[in-house]
DNA sequence: CTGAGCACCTGAGGGC
DNA sequence: TGCCCTCAGGTGCTCA
């Protein structure tokens, strides 16, 4: 799925066309995705405002004091239509605005999510108030990620995949940043010296951007919203690429499930 | 509290 | 061509 800068794609593809705009058409096509969806007849005709992303979440305000979450799990994407173009298989969510533009989430597997909550409860939202730091914020810093790392023994990989530790970075940005950092993502979280936490924030910033610009990277799903292809992907330095020689060193990179996910190092390069 | 394991769901790709 | 197995960018629940 999608990480941040996947959504941050997303956003930026849909923002322009629905920030301010009234929905003139809403369809809700599964009743049930990770959680129950809202009914279509609560959102059509809604304006819509301040279309933002919090870790892996869209959120959007409608004009009823209500905000729109969508998050698009392992294999959603959105895209741009006209509204006369064919239905897809999977294609969940529709919104229409008044000009005619159109957002479909297409999401096979449905470990999506589409929610409406009340603006007043959302800081207290059961998905929001835990999540830690925006990566590109200010407020993430390596003296920050110092003190939270504090006490923790699981694997830096997994600490940084934690959303409740930093928002946002997922399966391939957090091989990616800890190769760049040269950091083994083996490493006891806690174990870090403020140095390398330093350097790891510097390089998570550094990944997520980069891949930003690239306009995220595209595997099996994900598209842009304009359904350009991101191409990050190319820049790839170690996810995936198990045996094939580290770009730095040439040593054999290696591959190991940690916390159930694929990560992907340089046994040399990353301590 | 933490961390590990599993579950949710569909589809793509490889081996036979 | 088809079957069976494994794997996939996420998260949230249960259990020890």
């Amino acid at each position: 799925m999608p990480e941040l800068p996947e959504v941050e794609t997303t956003l930026r593809g849909i923002a322009p066309h629905f920030e301010g705009q009234t929905l003139a058409l809403v369809q809700v096509r599964a009743p049930m995705l990770r959680q129950p969806t809202p009914q279509a007849a609560l959102i059509q005709g809604r304006t819509l405002s301040n279309l933002r992303r919090r870790n892996k979440y869209i959120l959007a305000d409608t004009n009823d004091a209500h905000t729109l979450l969508l998050h698009l799990g392992m294999s959603g994407r959105i895209v741009l239509t006209p509204p006369t173009a064919p239905l897809l298989k999977h294609d969940h969510i529709i919104l229409r605005t008044a000009n005619g533009v159109e957002a479909r989430l297409n999401d096979p597997r449905r470990f999506g999510l589409f929610l409406r909550i009340p603006t007043a409860q959302l800081a207290t939202h059961p998905l929001l108030a835990a999540i830690g730091p925006e990566p590109l914020s200010p407020a993430f810093t390596g003296a920050y990620l110092h003190k939270a790392l504090r006490g923790k023994s699981v694997a830096i990989k997994a600490a940084i995949m934690d959303g409740r530790v930093v928002a946002g970075v997922g399966n391939i940005y957090a091989s990616e940043s800890l190769f760049r950092a040269g950091i083994s993502p083996l490493a006891a979280a806690a174990s870090l010296s403020r140095r390398r936490c330093d350097a790891l924030v510097f390089h998570i910033i550094a990944t997520l951007t980069e891949a930003i610009a690239a306009g995220g990277s595209s595997l099996r799903d994900f598209t842009q919203a304009s359904g350009e292809l991101g191409y990050f992907q190319h820049s790839f330095r170690v996810y995936g690429r198990a045996g094939q020689p580290c770009p730095s060193c040439a040593t054999p990179l290696k591959s190991k499930v940690i916390s159930q996910r694929n990560t992907f190092w340089c046994p040399a390069c990353q301590r």
